[in-house]
DNA sequence: TTTACAGTTTAGACGATGCTAAAAACTTCC
DNA sequence: GGAAGTTTTTAGCATCGTCTAAACTGTAAA
């Protein structure tokens, strides 16, 4: 462990002697398409912009520069992928991030809804070596307190094998594994509802009816609770059938 | 203290809406000023260039601008000061600082000479609400690892009673307050030799001869083991008297 | 007092990132 | 296939923080 951390350090000066390690910005813009492209796919210049809050144009201008520093493949009007490089780049990010949300959440007495932002500026400014002794003092977590997968430290994420509760079926019994808004900005009231009623990750619910007409979802918790849910919140929770270690 | 949180999230909130939070460059020259001054002198556009690795053309622009922005005084040719403004942020900054050595020491397991780069990048990123919170997982501290007193939120700084051990006198029974290489860069060499013979904050030693012909200090641990210190490491370390909690 | 030099400022430029306005390219729909 | 609308890019500019080279100031020594 002595020696890893060696490692890392080792590892973190060489990259800030070699190559300038991504500015911040730089680092946003390769996160977003990440997670605008869902790891695989393809990212427009308007969703970057909007994701960011930037002008269309100065995507292009970033894209631009992303291109020559090797982090995404881009041709004019085609949008964004990242490449091998930058998708690396990305998940060392996203490590960084949830590591730090799992942090403030646990040690610090942060509120569900307020990690991301604090975790949003602090992902740049820590080091290699940093991220890593968090991750041993939190006992290498693999999950964040939202449910979402951990990447490791060489870049593999756990396969998401977890459905949104739209397409639940009456009667299933499930746990929420993760608790996602979409991609738009204000996730904050959606978590402090959630999390108020304690519908957060590891709950276990039943799905008593998932109505057609007009999308509202209602489950059962733990204790008995009925929730009903409109559709936009039943598909910002996701859910396994049947954990793995169900009993009862 | 839930009251307290939120006070401080709304005081963060205001000065971000209100004033542009300064930027992690004004703060280096803030606390440069700051660290040179000794907190009401004045600092060179040298000592300022060289105490950040920049051009001294590079500080008299900035100290324009900080002039500008009400946190120095400065006249061309003159140096600059702090305003009490100037004095304000740099205090807010050193609290930071300080309370993230302690942690990163006491929390993640770094060595006594690693945490003064990872602190110093991290300062500039944490908000206001994350110090506080950090502060009372801490235990609210009132020095750091090195011995040095954190200011405390409304800009309070203990006074520093203690002289450095080139200024003892043979006989003398002693306790490290705190142990601060001078101004230079490289401080980490003289940081690891004395942590290696747990001459740390705390110990207690008993001065055995200032010898006035080399300056070369000997004093004796708590252990009865005898280290002879050069006057550039001797100068490095500044104790208290007696310490008040001297027991023995 | 004059000179010489160390320290400081000015001038001009650059790179990173962002913006607006206007032009160009894709898409879609008739 | 072309008009209309949306998206993207280009062009030109602004700001922040930095740099180098050259000019200037202040001071200490001769």
């Amino acid at each position: 462990m002595t020696k890893n951390a060696g490692c890392l350090d080792f590892r973190l000066e060489m990259s800030n002697i070699a190559t300038t390690s991504p500015s911040s910005s730089v680092g946003d813009y390769v996160k977003a398409i990440w997670e605008l492209g869902g790891g695989t796919g393809t990212a427009s210049t308007k969703e970057i912009a909007g994701r960011l809050s930037v002008a269309p144009a100065s995507v292009t201008n970033m894209l631009g520069r992303l291109r020559e520093r090797g982090f995404v493949d881009y041709e004019r009007y085609r949008g964004a992928s990242l490449t091998e490089e930058g998708r690396a780049e990305a998940l060392r990010l996203v490590r960084r991030h949830r590591l730090i949300e799992t942090f403030l959440l646990e040690h610090l007495g942060y509120s569900w809804e307020d990690v991301h932002e604090e975790a949003e500026r602090l992902e740049h400014a820590v080091s290699d070596a940093f991220t890593e002794r968090l991750a041993k003092m939190l006992g290498h977590p693999e999950r964040d307190p939202h449910g979402e997968p951990i990447p490791t430290v060489d870049g593999t994420l756990a396969p998401d094998d977890s459905r949104s509760l739209v397409d639940a079926e009456a009667g299933e019994r499930v746990a929420i594994s993760r608790v996602s808004p979409g991609v738009g900005d204000d996730d904050a009231p959606v978590l402090v509802y959630l999390g108020e009623r304690g519908l957060v990750p590891g709950r276990e619910l039943v799905v008593e009816e998932v109505r057609a007409v007009d999308g509202v979802v209602t489950v059962e918790d733990e204790d008995g609770v009925s929730h009903a849910l409109g559709p936009a919140l039943a598909a910002s929770i996701f859910v396994r059938i049947y954990p793995e270690s169900a009993q009862e």
